[in-house]
DNA sequence: TCTGGGGTCCTAGGACCC
DNA sequence: TCTGGGGTCCTAGGACCC
């Protein structure tokens, strides 16, 4: 019998702020969207009472929560936090694998010998991760990790549900397709085209049954193409082509040092740009060997954007992004690599400074 | 007072090769 | 002389997630 604990942080960050400042306990905390442009990141459930919600426009949230507590995203305190997060679930199950900075799933099968019954481990770790970090967390307990995901949202917030074998029909079969991940607005309007509105439509529908619900369920190996990217939207809209680059190349020093911090090379530079209508397209270009270098990327981005950025159209936002990343990229002739090592190192030296 | 930034995955057409 | 099929890489776009 194989159990998985999806656990899920309620409102993760706006909850590590809560946990960081006393003050703001029972406050309505909204990370993100202070400057105007921008949206929400995470609100807390005091604040989602007005309405506030992630991806929310930050005046939105403003017009509905007046009082809310606004407060800018500190990134690298989440990861901190996230880390003791997953130490701890790693206390009771070796097999933890993390979905995203706030969200995991524990493998519990077999871990009844020492720790007992699964869905009293699972409200340990519930508990653990509020008495030692403070932050309150949802999870759901199941055999299999897609029902165990829903579960994990269905309990929001501070709930711990499970779903005994044999229940998942009966209790998915009413729920809004939406509820199934992977499925987002424009495929929930396409299938409600078809008639299909909740869980139970799709399990009528074989053919479209295994398409969404991937209940085989083990999980499985998502090996991930890995890539490295950094984008920004301008102060305004802009057509200069000069502070077009200033910002590309700083965009470009920005994923370059990621890149060379990991040890990798890119084999692929994309540029990302949005037009202020809002209108978005992407142009990219595979190199012949991989690079770890500021100059070759900025060049190349360089030249995508002066060949298919319309010269006349304003400009609003402008992104630069590195993929077929490898571990080494010296497939050269030998004469480069004593060249190329000796560059590296003085890269490295000028990220760390 | 228009809509962030970090990603992954999937699809589909064309080039190119055998 | 219009003529198969499969495989892989590249490119672009879009849906989705946190």
């Amino acid at each position: 019998m194989a159990w998985y604990l999806h656990i899920d942080m309620d409102a993760f960050y706006a909850s590590v702020e809560q946990a960081m400042n006393p003050a703001l306990r029972g406050k309505p905390v909204i990370v993100g969207g202070r400057d105007g442009r921008g949206v929400v990141t995470s609100a807390s459930y005091e604040a989602r009472k007005f309405g506030v919600r992630s991806a929310m426009p930050g005046f939105r949230a403003k017009t509905l929560c007046p009082g809310g507590i606004f407060l800018p995203n500190r990134h690298k305190l989440y990861a901190a936090f996230s880390k003791r997060v997953f130490a701890i679930l790693q206390r009771y199950s070796p097999q933890v694998e993390p979905i995203s900075i706030d969200e995991g799933v524990v493998d519990l099968t077999g871990t009844e010998r020492i720790f007992g019954p699964p869905l009293a481990t699972a409200d340990r770790m519930i508990r653990d991760l509020e008495k030692e970090l403070g932050l309150p967390a949802s999870a759901g307990l199941a055999s299999r990790r897609l029902v165990a995901k829903v579960a994990a949202t269905l309990a929001k917030p501070r709930g711990l549900l499970y779903i005994p074998d044999g229940c998942e029909q009966d209790l998915l079969a009413p729920l809004p397709v939406a509820c199934i991940p992977g499925i987002g607005s424009k495929t929930q309007t396409a299938l409600a085209a078809r008639g299909i509105r909740v869980i139970g439509d799709l399990f009528a529908r074989p053919e479209l049954a295994d398409r969404y619900l991937n209940f085989s369920g083990d999980g499985g190996d998502r090996r991930h193409d890995h890539s490295i990217g950094s984008e920004t939207t301008l102060d305004r809209p802009l057509r200069d082509r000069n502070t077009m680059q200033r910002v590309l190349w700083s965009l470009v020093e920005e994923v370059g040092s990621r890149l060379r911090r990991e040890r990798l090379y890119a084999r692929c530079v994309t540029l990302k740009f949005r037009y202020a209508n809002f209108e978005t397209a992407s142009r990219s270009r595979t190199l012949a060997a991989p690079t770890c270098f500021d100059r070759e990327i900025f060049t190349i981005a360089s030249e995508l954007l002066i060949r298919h950025v319309a010269p006349d159209r304003l400009v609003r936002l402008l992104g630069v992004s590195l993929s077929g990343l490898v571990r080494s990229g010296w497939q050269e002739p030998l004469f480069g690599y004593e060249r190329r090592r000796s560059l590296e190192a003085l890269y490295e030296g000028i990220d760390r400074l």
